[in-house]
DNA sequence: TATTGTTATACTCTATAACTATA
DNA sequence: TATAGTTATAGAGTATAACAATA
């Protein structure tokens, strides 16, 4: 029952999970664990920002003629989700809600001065985290990393 | 406001995302949209099973003497969690667990005849499943993105 | 009749405190 | 007094159906 590899690096608990990695999924999740705390530790806490509320932001800052429609696309979450989402950033006063003169069934959505302020705060921020997140990685390593992630992420037919 | 780049590859919704682009979190978010489909469709949904369910399945088949204890700290849940998951693979007779004689405040969690034979047929096909995963990558770029994201993933001390 | 966005709701996941039984 | 495991509970995150307003 017991591996037939025993110096195998064991999980904390000491436990053989070999059978974890040969799989692409639990290396993925692994990886993301130090990006999530560090996200976590550098924006998400001091901002009282998650990452699909940082994900809009910079989508933002990036973008004019913002729909909501636009964004549930984009970031691929429901309708109904995404205005509770809205509210709350909209309560906080980081963005705005306007209806389109042109189509009275559309909003668009703007960032305020101090949103334009956060967000970009926490893009120059971002860079920061990422230095330190890769500062194991050659630079040749992290381009290689980043081409075969997109590899995988392009194998959305699924 | 909007990128300096137009032709950048944009997100569905036709939205510049290259703020995201420059982050690790991000991309491997992306590349787990796929993974964590794939890991629904072909075992998930039909053995009813979610990704902790199925990793506990796959400790216990490489294990002997495991615990709860030791189970949530390799897999990292708090305790009160991994009790509710345990009855539940408990309750389908996929697992059993018994008080040690030794000590008696610990279990020990073992799989059933069923939980084997699920457990053996679920790790055949996440053989499957990542032949077809990785069909796009050749085999060393394979072993290339498995050790970076190891290396990326030791960086745990955040 | 179709589309944008909202409300209401339910289900899962995750996190924490308080408890029991054993040592 | 400390540890293994449980109960209860609260909060996020996610998903779906039904609706209002507009086209």
């Amino acid at each position: 029952m017991t591996s037939s590899r025993p110096n195998e690096p064991r999980l904390p608990g000491h436990l053989d999970h070999s059978k974890m990695m040969k799989l692409l999924g639990y290396h993925l999740a692994q990886a993301s664990i130090p990006t999530n705390n560090l996200f976590k530790n550098k924006i998400g806490q001091e901002f009282q920002l998650n990452k699909l509320e940082f994900t809009i932001l910079m989508l933002l800052l990036s973008n004019d003629e913002v729909t909501p429609k636009r964004l549930s696309t984009a970031i691929n979450i429901p309708a109904p989700n995404l205005t509770v989402i809205l509210d709350r950033l909209e309560k906080r006063e980081l963005l705005a809600r306007t209806r389109s003169q042109a189509d009275r069934r559309v909003q668009h959505v703007q960032l305020t001065p101090q949103g334009l302020a956060m967000a970009r705060e926490i893009d120059q921020l971002s860079d920061v985290m990422e230095q330190d997140l890769l500062s194991h990685l050659t630079e040749a390593e992290c381009g290689m990393l980043f081409e075969l992630l997109k590899k995988v992420a392009v194998h959305r037919r699924v």
